[in-house]
DNA sequence: TAGATTGTTAATCGATTAACAATC
DNA sequence: TAGATTGTTAATCGATTAACAATC
């Protein structure tokens, strides 16, 4: 709530905004002006200037914005100042690499639980639960996000078990398109679409 | 070359369109108008045929489109007809997970060689070759692209050394923005922004 | 004050959708 | 043939960019 709606394009410029102000406040830096942040991002001023100008903080005109009130406007925007209890399901090599991600460390995301069918040892510390514990686990520790790490074609099946667990959104990892209920969200992560997008840019490369 | 340049829009529709179209194959569907696909896809007829329209395949008036056909058209338009060379760069978490992705199994994508700064033991029958023997590597085997899996902390200086190498394309999970010559093609991976956009959305969810 | 930069409105650009004649 | 569906053009929609008055 506040704000109103905001497109997907912008919703996806967020967090590369995000990343610039942190970037910002490490090297000390107190202010920005939208002209300078263009040309560090790569995108026109009018852009940033028209992007901000959906948020609750204003600049000062001759001087730019306050770096700091920005990143925490952007941060609250994100929701990022309310952390987010995450699980990830499926403990494969992709659910284990995640695992250790950065993410997970103090920056609005909080690893509560992993899970997987097959019984294993702890990793990193964190204890691999059986998927059928998954409905217990969520009541009892009010989750907000789950990462789908399965392999796709046990994808459909889990995502519905976890969505009747109470799960409102999902990163999705399995190459499939999950069919939930309209009040659940998917992210997807789709690798290979990724490498084929690639592969395509570079076949058709503007040739020198 | 063929068809004009594509809009990314269209260029990121490609691997669904492909996605589905193999689903179908798979299922010995013959035919698909656009009006079954859309309902499918969740898209809008018209956007199929406006898409389908920039390719050299015709679908038939009162019948739709041949299955077979369409897909060896986008398979050709994503180049993946012609298979691609594929190395990744950084054997951590991320990398050793990568290294057994389905894509490296006869999908259009040929896993050549791993590297990292470290010494370690093969992965999956996989050599971990040094990093310094990169550039030698890349020459003597044409490699396409590079799957850039280092520390973030170090995505910039080895992406440097992958292009002084002689890579044009690389698909980035380091969370920065790589500063590349013009002519070298950059696909970012960014899970945590990925993980934001669903966090934004989650807290933003019509409420019932 | 003069210079710089914002905030906002209007112009532009391009992607998506609608419509429908052509035709299998 | 009649019905279905394409291919394409025109209409719409929305995002990006340009411009500039307001003002710190």
């Amino acid at each position: 709530m506040g704000e109103k709606t905001l497109s997907k394009e912008l919703i996806a410029r967020l967090p590369r905004y995000f990343r610039y102000l942190d970037d910002y406040m490490n090297v000390g830096i107190k202010k920005v002006s939208s002209g300078e942040l263009s040309h560090k991002m790569n995108v026109t001023a009018s852009q940033i200037r028209h992007d901000l100008g959906h948020f609750t903080i204003s600049g000062q005109q001759g001087y730019g914005y306050n770096v700091r009130e920005l990143y925490d406007e952007i941060k609250r925007v994100l929701g990022l100042d309310k952390e987010k209890k995450v699980m990830i399901v499926g403990a494969g090599n992709r659910g284990k690499a995640l695992i250790s991600h950065r993410m997970f460390r103090n920056r609005g995301f909080k690893l509560e639980g992993v899970f997987d069918i097959a019984e294993m040892p702890d990793i990193n510390g964190y204890h691999v639960f059986p998927i059928n514990e998954l409905p217990e686990f969520i009541k009892e520790h009010n989750t907000d996000l789950a990462i789908l790490c399965v392999p796709s074609q046990e994808g459909s099946i889990v995502a519905k078990q976890v969505v009747d667990a109470g799960i409102k959104a999902i990163l999705n990892f399995c190459y499939v398109d999950l069919d939930v209920p309209e009040d659940v969200i998917v992210e997807n992560v789709h690798l290979r679409d990724n490498l084929m997008v690639l592969a395509y840019k570079y076949d058709n490369m503007p040739k020198e």
